[in-house]
RNA sequence: GGUCCCAUCGUCCAGAGGCCAAGGACACAGCCCUUUCAAGGCUGCGACGCGGGUUCGAAUCCCGCUGGGACCGCCA
């Protein structure tokens, strides 16, 4: 514990928060609660022709759908602020004319340059990555000899990100600035500058990128990397959460599947791991999955309701009709089956509409004849309860030569759910009811 | 091309010189349970990139090679 730690996230409103941004985000909301320090939110906006406050506003929710709360930021002000970089456009420019009247940087047209010394050593001890050795000699232009200066104020008088980050977090008192991997070669560059304005440098601590299959950086060419479209895949927010957590991190132990509190709990940043790793659907569908099981019934059933809406199911009225608790208790049957929200929804629709199930089955294929007898003596049950209904059929079945269980459990199974899985198909009919199973029986003329 | 980083099963992680003939999870395969599997149980397949050192002993330390990645914008 040390609540003096403050982290930052500083994303760009140019696009909706991403896997990659959400991670970097994540981790230092892990840093921020583990330590009950201090997280930030700072929007890096300085890039005029791409910025837009719609943005900021999709960024913001997509970190709050992942539960990361920050303590600070453009929302929720704060003892540092403002959080808007296109709002500290004054600082920077104070600073930038320091600069220039001690003669480190000098003016190239609109712009301010910061002059690159030769022989300076800039490495800097990595939280993750340890000791990275850098001397200014290597920060040479393209394919020359020539020392690269790096432009602090652009010509349109906005700051540049390798300067105002460096205004920032010093001012901001980050004590910890936590980003991507990416970011390892612009540190000696912002270090340059800490020194020339006489400033301490934070910690800095570098993540491992994200791949795609092809393990390349994470891009649009991957498929889904807004954190908004795993949503709407059906995937929950602990479970994208739990996942990014594990990409690059382990508490050391075998736990896998754990809560934000739990994984803030046992976060250590020493602990991070170097090599890039690889987004793997399989292993996020499986955590989902998880996640699915542990939800109590009524969270999970407004999980999947919006799914069922979605499929055109009239989940209002059976909602009306048998209530809440008898939806939410048809998801606690499926246990498990499912691993996103969406699979769940689908894979249990029959309880919520008879309809998908005439689209899915007509009952062409089993022998009517035969399998009126069995219905007829189901529906002679007096208590139509699992359990009963099952020992009556098992008897039943016992009772003749040759006869098999399956041959009738699974017409029952068509018939109820138009499905060739499904939970237990007893448990199933006693939760739809009597009434129900009669009518759908009587639908394809087996009662 | 330059600079920097990385290197354990297909994938995500464990491993910080002997406890490792390398462990867990996902995926995959098979088996079992059974009215079905997309649920549950069990088993299996499967990796320390290569070559040199250091050491009594190396997945763990050092060097080289190879492979992969990131960055080199008046984008962030």
């Amino acid at each position: 514990m040390n609540r003096n730690i403050r982290v930052r996230f500083a994303p760009s409103p140019t696009g909706a928060l991403h896997i990659g941004g959400g991670h970097t985000a994540l981790f230092n909301w892990l840093w921020a609660r583990h330590n009950g320090g201090k997280f930030i939110l700072r929007i890096e906006d300085t890039d005029l022709a791409r910025s837009t406050k719609e943005y900021e506003q999709t960024i913001m929710s997509g970190m709050t759908w992942l539960g990361l709360d920050w303590d600070e930021g453009p929302d929720k002000g704060g003892d540092y602020g403002p959080y808007r970089q296109s709002e500290r456009l004054d600082i920077y420019r104070e600073y930038a004319e320091k600069l220039l009247s001690e003669g480190k940087a000098y003016r190239d047209g609109e712009a301010i340059i910061f002059r690159v010394e030769h022989g300076q050593d800039i490495s800097f001890d990595d939280t993750v990555y340890g000791r990275i050795d850098v001397m200014s000699d290597g920060l040479k232009e393209k394919d020359s000899d020539k020392l690269k200066d790096i432009v602090i104020i652009k010509s349109d008088g906005m700051p540049t990100y390798n300067y105002a980050v460096v205004i920032d977090d010093h001012l901001m008192n980050i004590t910890d600035v936590i980003r991507g991997e990416d970011h390892i070669s612009n540190t000696p560059k912002q270090i340059l500058i800490y020194r020339a304005l006489g400033w301490d440098v934070p910690k800095f601590a570098h993540l491992p990128m994200i791949l795609g299959r092809d393990k390349k950086k994470l891009s649009k060419r991957h498929g889904a990397t807004s954190i908004y479209e795993y949503r709407d895949m059906g995937y929950m927010p602990d479970s994208v959460f739990n996942f990014l957590a594990l990409l690059g991190w382990s508490a050391g132990d075998d736990k896998e599947i754990f809560t934000r509190n739990e994984a803030a709990e046992l976060f250590e940043l020493s602990r991070v791991t170097r090599r890039p790793a690889v987004f793997d659907f399989d292993k996020l569908n499986y955590i989902n999955q998880e996640h699915l099981k542990r939800l109590d019934p009524m969270t999970r059933l407004n999980m999947i309701k919006p799914f069922w809406l979605e499929a055109g199911l009239p989940v209002d009225e059976v909602e009306k009709s048998r209530g809440e608790n008898w939806l939410a208790e048809a998801l606690t049957l499926m246990e498990g089956r499912g691993r996103t929200a969406k699979e769940m929804a689908d894979f249990s629709d029959y309880f919520v509409s008879f309809e998908p199930v005439k689209k899915r089955w007509d009952a062409s294929d089993v022998d009517k004849e035969k399998l009126r007898e069995f219905f007829t003596m189901i529906f002679a049950q007096p208590v139509f309860k699992a359990p009963e209904l099952e020992i009556a059929a098992r008897d039943w079945v016992s009772a003749r030569e040759g006869a098999k269980m399956k041959e009738y459990a699974m017409p029952l199974r068509f018939a109820l759910t138009g499905m060739k899985v499904s939970p237990g198909i007893f448990e199933v009919a006693e939760h739809l009811g009597r009434e129900e199973c009669e009518k759908r029986l009587k639908f394809y003329g087996l009662l």
